[in-house]
DNA sequence: GAAGATTGAGTGGTCAATCTTT
DNA sequence: AAAGATTGACCACTCAATCTTC
């Protein structure tokens, strides 16, 4: 049996940060997004990647792998933002198996309304706490990190 | 009405990368701790700060603000973990109001089992793939990030 | 059989209301 | 009134089962 490589007190304390900063920064855009615009960072997060796609609509499986998401998940949510008209469901031609997700007019004013608040909130806590050099620096680690994570 | 401040495409590709991060890091974590050893990220992080405690006890407000948690979440983690016997509640003496939480035996011994693999994923994932630089920097960063949060 | 998608059940977290003690 | 805690209702995510099309 080999031996548990325990983290030292340094390591430890960044692991803290890192779940300090995550559940903080996490819990403080929800509650800005939900206050200010009413959307959840779900939804947003739906309404983004519709909204910058020509054409304003994606095929749900390819929504789903740039959201990182379970199909179950996001057939969920498509269905609640559908219910709540800013987004609709339609066929997909090229495989019938598919189904493709759209934005709608409504969906679009959301992600407008909601967009600049947020952008600021991000700016915030994160790029305005950071000099250019340290911005670069910490997404060189982050990226190190997620290519340990994706072939995991 | 001031103008937003976007994000440039270098800063949208960090906040792109702290996002994969955030949700494949927990949930990797998450599967490989509820897979192993039958618990949460929530059962973890309670049965911790307990274990670390002398007398495995603690009053409930501030096992709360450690874990920085809302009262009601912590209530319910508490009650489901009361049910499960890996906790119990105790009368608070120094004030009616208050509650304390202590570690069972089966408490203990869930937190032994699971702490060995949880610690080498966290190393696998995050410490294994940084020098003890860059690991220093991931940390200052992380802490310059929370200081905006904790006043904000 | 595999891929894409949906559904329902079960679980966990949030919010508002409530209760007790200070 | 404020602090500590609990409860129940509601919402979101996960997992397994199911269905259709490739």
């Amino acid at each position: 049996v080999a031996e548990t490589r325990w983290l030292d007190a340094g390591e430890a304390h960044v692991w803290q940060s890192y779940l300090d900063v995550q559940r903080e920064l996490t819990s403080e855009l929800e509650r800005r997004l939900v206050g200010g615009a009413g959307l959840s960072g779900a939804d947003y997060a739906v309404l983004v990647a519709l909204s910058e796609t020509p054409g304003d609509i994606l095929r749900t499986r390819d929504l789903g792998q740039m959201l990182g998401w379970e199909r179950s998940r996001l057939s969920h949510q498509v269905s609640r933002m559908e219910k709540r008209g800013q987004v609709v469901r339609q066929e997909c031609e090229e495989d019938a198996r598919g189904s493709m997700v759209r934005l709608t007019a409504e969906g679009r004013a959301a992600i407008e309304a909601a967009a600049p608040d947020h952008v600021e909130a991000v700016r915030q806590y994160v790029f305005d706490r950071l000099t250019r050099e340290e911005v670069e620096t910490f997404g060189r680690l982050l990226d190190r990190i997620l290519s340990g994570l994706r072939k995991a």
